[in-house]
DNA sequence: CTGTTAGCGCTTTCAG
DNA sequence: CTGAAAGCGCTAACAG
């Protein structure tokens, strides 16, 4: 490439960078072979000279889940718009992976990591101690770090769905919710939940809490579980659209008609809330933006070369739709 | 991390790549320094010496789409498997983002590259003949270049979801498909339901062709236009899955019962083919069992250090759910 | 078996 | 304004 245009490689760095002045005759000369060429630097040796990769590590625990793909095509496009492409990786909730790609993270020399951490665990501190890389966690609280995080308010969210329910007339609430060990949305979200019935002076029942892993069939699994007690709710909270969806299924496949039999509440607000029958009443979050706004704040952390500790809320929103009703002409259970 | 261990640099690397013999007494030095400070080699440093970055670039024109996030999940897993990460870009069908991405590709000395075409251009011609890369491209039978390409053969799909409704003793049939550039979803599922009637001595009836990306809201507007036709189907063919239930949501809103008033099969089994109620007839492709084997053949073509042009095409399967019926007890329209 | 040397492709001093 | 030289962190070839 130099030799073609016949000058020294360092006038080329000089024109493709515009770092220091070059004659407008050298510099014509060289880009019209970069022209003819289709060259362009080496971005690995860049990297290497520069100790900057441009790149970002993504890890999140699953991509095919309305909240997470969204959130990625939030980050992607961040990231673009400034120079920023995304490594990413998917965890499953599997925290020994999670340490794994870290320090893959750390040996690419990625300039930042957008982290959505499953439980943070000895091996993870072990890491951010012994490691400096930009840092943003999505979902969690994770108060042991300097680096900022990004969530919705969990536990207000929570406490918002069941004191709607509440509010319509309910008085037997369950809950479908995530693994306890998931604090975003095992724990706060039960907290809430919990709070919220007792502060209207009702009791938790026990056989009408459920927790796994938010999908389709647990939601069914969970529903089922729930409707095989003696006593039954007038209502559900389930902590993510599809433990809802799989709730409702579980419910108009036994007869019973939503929201006339049994009111249920969703979170997220994933598109299927509105392709599904009932339209589900449920908490939105923004997933895009938030992955928008955690890329934005990661690389404010990149190119100031500085970060701050801050806690990132989102804000929800309750979007009352057709899944919940009032319990006034509730039958009598 | 050479000096603290009291040897050469070279020394550490064999250690670490096991390259060369070492004497057990400096390879336990080094091993020991190595645990203590944690010490990894730099893979950007190293993807310099082997211009080999272990990278392999993942493009798609959307992740927040059932089809494209489980590829992804596949593609991800396989790589990690083999040592490799995935550079993830997202297209939104935008042809010269696409042409932009492939230069990143090239720059950042990507080691191979997944790539979903919307539409392969000139531009694209161009790229893939001034460069070598390998390369395998996803949904599109792209014959000019030396590489793989893998798909479902979605003119026989197509051609069998027709038939399917034809023999269920439909004769008047739509389709909702993908944009005419789209060869994959668009003109090849349109080829083969045309065919499919043609076959049957029906004839095409362009009111009630529609055409549009696949998303629910077209899906709705799609089934919209055709309802407003004077004469109607009693049959819909939606070349995806968002678009069958867009389709049905629009009918249902209308007080259409699916399937007795209309009959519809879907494209995808997407994860909402069974949560959705009436479950969906569709056409199961297994998406990411696609992006693992994408992988494979991309990581066979980077490690044999040779491609050979081949066409892989995945099985594909007819699913007979819920909304779909005969048509014997159909209303006269 | 081990270390020294050269070089991957760039950018950044440092001279001129 | 321009080029030569040094070096980013590693591996491979070459001596010893």
């Amino acid at each position: 490439m130099a030799q073609k245009a016949g000058v020294s490689v360092t006038t080329v760095s000089r024109v493709i960078n515009n770092s220091k002045p070059v004659s407008s005759e050298l510099r014509e000369r060289v880009e019209r072979v970069i022209k003819e060429t289709g060259f362009a630097p080496s971005e690995v040796a860049r990297g290497l000279v520069h100790r900057k990769t441009k790149l970002i590590g993504l890890m999140i625990p699953k991509v095919a889940n309305t909240f997470f793909s969204q959130l990625i095509e939030g980050a992607e496009q961040v990231a673009k718009a400034n120079g920023f492409n995304i490594l990413l990786t998917v965890s499953h909730m599997d925290m020994e992976k999670e340490v794994d790609y870290l320090s893959i993270f750390k040996d690419r020399q990625l300039d930042g990591i957008i982290f959505s951490v499953s439980q943070f665990t000895n091996l993870h501190r072990q890491f951010f101690n012994e490691f400096e890389i930009p840092t943003v966690f999505l979902g969690q609280q994770i108060k042991e770090t300097p680096y900022p995080y990004i969530l919705i308010d969990n536990f207000k969210a929570s406490y918002e769905a069941t004191k709607y329910l509440i509010n319509k007339g309910h008085e037997k609430i369950g809950i479908l919710k995530g693994p306890d060990y998931d604090i975003s949305t095992g724990y706060e979200r039960y907290r809430g939940y919990q709070q919220a019935l007792q502060d209207a002076g009702l009791a938790v029942h026990d056989d009408w809490v459920f927790s796994d892993f938010h999908d389709i069939n647990n939601g069914y699994r969970g529903m089922k579980t729930i409707m095989e007690q003696d006593e039954l709710p007038t209502a559900m909270f389930a902590c993510s659209d599809v433990m809802a969806v799989g709730a409702i299924n579980y419910l108009q496949d036994h007869g019973f008609r939503i929201p006339q039999d049994m009111s249920i509440i969703g979170f997220d607000d994933a598109e299927l809330s509105t392709m599904f029958r009932p339209k589900l009443t449920t908490i939105r979050q923004d997933s895009f933006e938030m992955g928008a706004e955690a890329m934005r704040c990661l690389i404010e952390q990149i190119v100031e070369k500085k970060t701050e500790k801050k806690e990132i809320i989102f804000p929800h929103q309750l979007i009352e739709r057709e899944s919940t009703a009032e319990t006034t002409n509730y039958l009598r259970r």
